[in-house]
DNA sequence: AGCCTTTATGACATCGGTGTCATGGCCCAT
DNA sequence: ATGGGCCATGACACCGATGTCATAAAGGCT
């Protein structure tokens, strides 16, 4: 590879004076820069970035490390990935400002962090991103004080700056919406209570309730997240079938997330029961293969993954030039409800109230 | 941050000496390297990539440049992401080596592929990685002759050493398998045409008409993909309804793909026909989410997009350590069929003979 | 004309590691 | 005792950029 040595012979000019081209950091003759172009372009140079890094201590490199392209072959976890919506995001906003990603995988194992940080620092980034796959709580391996980390989808005790998705008010904002349509009567069906998404949405069901004065009734609400295993198909058919035989059924299922949504619509068709005619159906996450490709396309909350992964890297880049970095709470992105065809309008008196708040995506 | 110098002057040593420590590449004596063992500890020092580049000349970077994890906003492109398992293989791959992944996104425009190199090529990457969103032919910018690229999910005119799926291998496993099953009249709802996957996957879908000795009839075969325009639905609709009004129907769609199959899913029983009892469906990319969460899961076949990864990023080492670099031939990595509830066994009489042969999946 | 500023360029040191070579003990076989 | 070989270590140059300083020529001002 031709150092900047050839090109200042090829071009019969000192080092310094290609640099001076390289940087545009000093005037230099339209003669003499003709010649150093000349001789970059035959010797095809390229600029060494490790040199470079010597005298500038900048690497121009961000880190990031995940367990979102998760390498276990595990076949009990998720596979879905659109969590790497959150890497796009990070992407395209470290690319922003010409600075490089690197990334590395945890394939799961948390106690793989610590060496892959090590290779990182080696490569002297100037932050740090860790990315989970799903919303969490997460203990970190010590990362040394003077490089900048921020947390992305999840977040730990030590408030290190993290991004996290708005549950709550999603949810809140969708079931306020159903409630606006008309549906009074809404059957829940729930994550995992244990998990802070699972937690979050359900506290933000109660959340919509509860301003609508509409009591809250366990009697719809039932968790139906066995995270993949094979009798869960079994567990949402009986919750459905038992909402549905109640005196007073639900009038729409809203569910944990859009995969759920997924199944119940194989549910209720198999059952013979038309959505939405016959009942509603809304999910989360706006995972869009789903969302989009079902018939009729789901009615669901974005989960602003892309957005997080954006907000997580301005953050990181902030931190870099040195603001914030004592700032520790949270960053809370909150995704539209996006309003489909899969939920009725059972009457529309207040929904352009709701529109005009801004709220509600149509 | 410390350097080899700081270490040296705590340890009382001479930095070479520090070095030889670190890379355990000459005897040192066992109170010396207690000392600078010590030394290191104490300052936390982590040598610097950067500077160790300078002499060896190695990186210990590959690069890889995607427009998978679509920087575009565009909603018209497929959402669907399970490309990334490309990405994912690739890194376990990479990583098993020592070596880091740099990452980098076009966003869909080609013309940022230059800039992208330029940049990976400053940081002296060692080799580099061109993955699609898609089968499909590419034209790349001019790469220098001695950093060794792959192409991953595509191909271009110049011999470049690609990874492809075996689609028409798939879909001719797959269909043989249905006429195995006892289903000699074989919807199949294709994609376009003009891209390699469905062009491939049709001619699969011929070879095992042919070897079966089944006519192919056009009759049963209809090319129902807009990519994701509104009308695609209604065109899906048509052709279901078409070819089930034929005086002999077909006892099985086949789906161009998994996502149309979960469309074909929702109008089926929208029209009120039993999957699968009164017509089985299969698709094709064993997409997990759609697959395997559809009630009942869904009959397909794998697109082994992990595997490709992996093995792209396998031909790329090889290269990078000198072997093979003038092998133009393309690698063909084939995935297997996954036979689940959405087909149903008409006859059961030669399955058995199939199962042997290694090729199906149970 | 004399001085100061600006422009255009080069010499040289430096960043943090590692390759090369030299050096001084020590052990062992002759 | 003595020369050869191994062990343990250090001095020094070098990788490819760039920051600092020096220098020379050109242009502007009094």
């Amino acid at each position: 590879m031709a150092t900047i040595y050839d090109v200042a012979k090829a071009a019969g000019v000192s080092p310094k004076t290609v640099s001076r081209v390289l940087n545009n950091d000093a005037p230099v003759g339209a003669e003499t820069r003709l010649a150093v172009d000349t001789a970059i372009a035959a010797l095809g140079y390229v600029p060494s970035n490790a040199a470079r890094m010597m005298r500038s201590n900048k690497s121009g490199l961000v880190g990031m490390i995940t367990g979102a392209i998760s390498t276990s072959q595990e076949p009990t976890l998720p596979a879905g990935l659109p969590d790497l919506f959150i890497v796009q995001g990070i992407q395209q906003a470290i690319a922003h400002t010409g600075m490089t990603l690197m990334i590395a995988d945890t394939g799961g194992h948390l106690e793989r962090v610590a060496p892959l940080v090590q290779t990182f620092l080696r490569h002297r980034v100037e932050g740090l991103i860790y990315v989970a796959e799903y919303h969490q709580h997460v203990a970190l391996p010590r990362i040394p004080e003077d490089t900048p980390l921020v947390l992305v989808n999840c977040f730990d005790d030590l408030g290190t700056p993290a991004i996290l998705p708005d549950d709550r008010r999603g949810q809140r904002d969708l079931v306020t919406r159903l409630i606006a349509a008309g549906h009074h009567r809404i059957g829940y069906l729930t994550l995992r209570q244990d998990m802070p998404a699972g937690h979050l949405r359900r506290a933000g069901y109660q959340d919509a309730l509860t301003s609508a004065n509409i009591g809250y009734d366990p009697e719809v609400v039932q968790a139906c997240d066995l995270q993949g295993h094979p009798s869960e198909v079994q567990l949402l058919w009986d919750a459905i079938d038992r909402m549905l035989q109640l005196p007073n059924p639900p009038t729409v299922f809203c569910c944990g997330n859009d995969k759920m949504a997924l199944r119940v619509y194989g549910i209720l068709r198999s059952r013979g029961v038309k959505v939405p005619d016959e009942i509603s159906v809304a999910g989360y996450d706006n995972y869009r293969v789903i969302a989009e490709t079902l018939y009729p396309p789901l009615t669901t909350v974005d989960l602003p993954y892309a957005a997080m992964g954006v907000r997580g890297a301005q953050r990181l880049l902030a931190m870099i030039s040195g603001e914030g970095r004592k700032d520790q709470s949270p960053t809370i992105v909150s995704g539209p409800v996006y309003w489909r065809n899969s939920v009725t309008e059972l009457q529309s008196s207040n929904i352009t109230k709701l529109k005009s708040s801004g709220r509600i995506d149509v």
